[in-house]
DNA sequence: TGTCCTATGGTTAGTGC
DNA sequence: CGCACTAACCATAGGAC
């Protein structure tokens, strides 16, 4: 019957019809995955739903398929995007790497200044937050802390592909590990990498109790750009 | 013609389903999120293909949208169990939060500990490591951060929910923002969040620029737990 | 690789219970 | 709400190009 491609206006025939297209869509995906040896994943929110079941439906069910798919993709995302370039120059890529770094950062920090948020921590007004405001800053502290990892992530991606740019490139160059690559030889990339916070001793020698009490990432790829 | 659900073995019949039944699946996936309004989001890994091409597909294209769908996902994956313990009481839901992140943590050390890197850091041999011991120490050091990546999100998103609790807890019990939670007042945790490196008087007073150096979130989350 | 074609079988909107 | 049914529609394996 050809019906159109566009929201069914009947809610009792829409959720019929999401319920039933959905098993079929878990059906196909499932029979692609077998058929083709391939890894599929599907994600289905359905908005609309009643908050109290879970309204996100996926396929495989078992999440740690789920993350470890998604983190494929993740990384296919991160390292797709030299190759598109045709990789013409490290130096090049890392300078255009940097100056998109640094924008997106410029960006972010003019969109936090135009958020007024409520002020806290200069000692003068905290006392004065009642209730509802607390809640208020609640609010405002999630989606800070939102934004802070996504852009943690961005950073760390960032830092690893640099760094391990870097070193393959020092490989090509030259198979003496005392070769300087970028002015920097062996010696400071482990100073850096155990400089500040980031104690690679303690956590390659198998005292990891302190592992995520010293680490700071920021640091390092502060120091990276 | 029912084809049997498994591996096509033929290698170039399996390519053209695989092709055929991507396409078809893309297609309803899209169909669906149409007619019924919902958040569909399809990723398939193709390992068989070469390499050069990118192999894994995404329904919808926009990154931007996986992401946000994938980012519904992880949060509903993390408040989801909650609920499904009928929130007894939060003390104890916490509680039992902290042990299980305690084990996560004891788990990743563990595991840590068996797989033995390169022994870096430690002053004594750091200049005998050639070009390939370099590159394998990149290696090493790319899949520790990933590690520690998916590791900072999740005690970031654990933490983030652990305050909004006790704040929406504070401000149930009482009206008045000088009513202790749980040992702490206003103040302990206006304190907390300006303890240490986590600035956010200059992070809300506009001045952003040093946003990113002085954020340590793995302390505050330290503090939390 | 992609497209077209066709017979076959699977999917689905609508209906009834 | 879920299940069963059915006619119409669609997906798809296989083949050809």
């Amino acid at each position: 019957m050809t019906l159109p491609l566009k929201l069914i206006p009947n809610e009792k025939a829409r959720r019929v019809t999401f319920s039933k297209r959905k098993s079929s869509l878990i059906k196909k995906a499932y029979e692609l995955s077998t058929l083709c040896d391939v890894k599929v994943c599907l994600i289905i929110k359905d908005s609309t739903n009643q908050p109290s079941n879970n309204p996100i439906a996926t396929w495989p069910k078992d999440p740690h398929k789920v993350r470890s798919l998604i983190n494929d993709y993740k990384i296919a995302k991160t390292t797709q995007k030299p190759s598109s370039k045709s990789l013409q120059n490290l130096t090049d890529f890392l300078k255009e790497r940097i100056n998109k770094v640094n924008k997106e950062i410029e960006k972010l920090c003019q969109s936090q200044e135009k958020s007024k948020g409520i002020v806290v921590g200069n000692g003068s007004n905290q006392e004065k937050l009642n209730g509802n405001q607390l809640c208020k800053f609640a609010s405002e502290l999630d989606n800070k802390m939102k934004q802070l990892n996504l852009r943690m992530r961005h950073l760390i991606s960032s830092h690893n592909f640099k760094l391990q740019m870097l070193l393959q490139q020092h490989q090509m160059i030259s198979s003496s590990s005392k070769a300087p690559l970028f002015g920097m030889n062996y010696h400071n990339i482990t100073s850096l990498l155990n400089s500040n916070d980031y104690v690679f001793d303690k956590y390659y020698n198998g005292n990891g109790t302190n592992l995520f009490k010293k680490i700071n990432v920021i640091n390092m790829v502060n120091i990276m750009i």
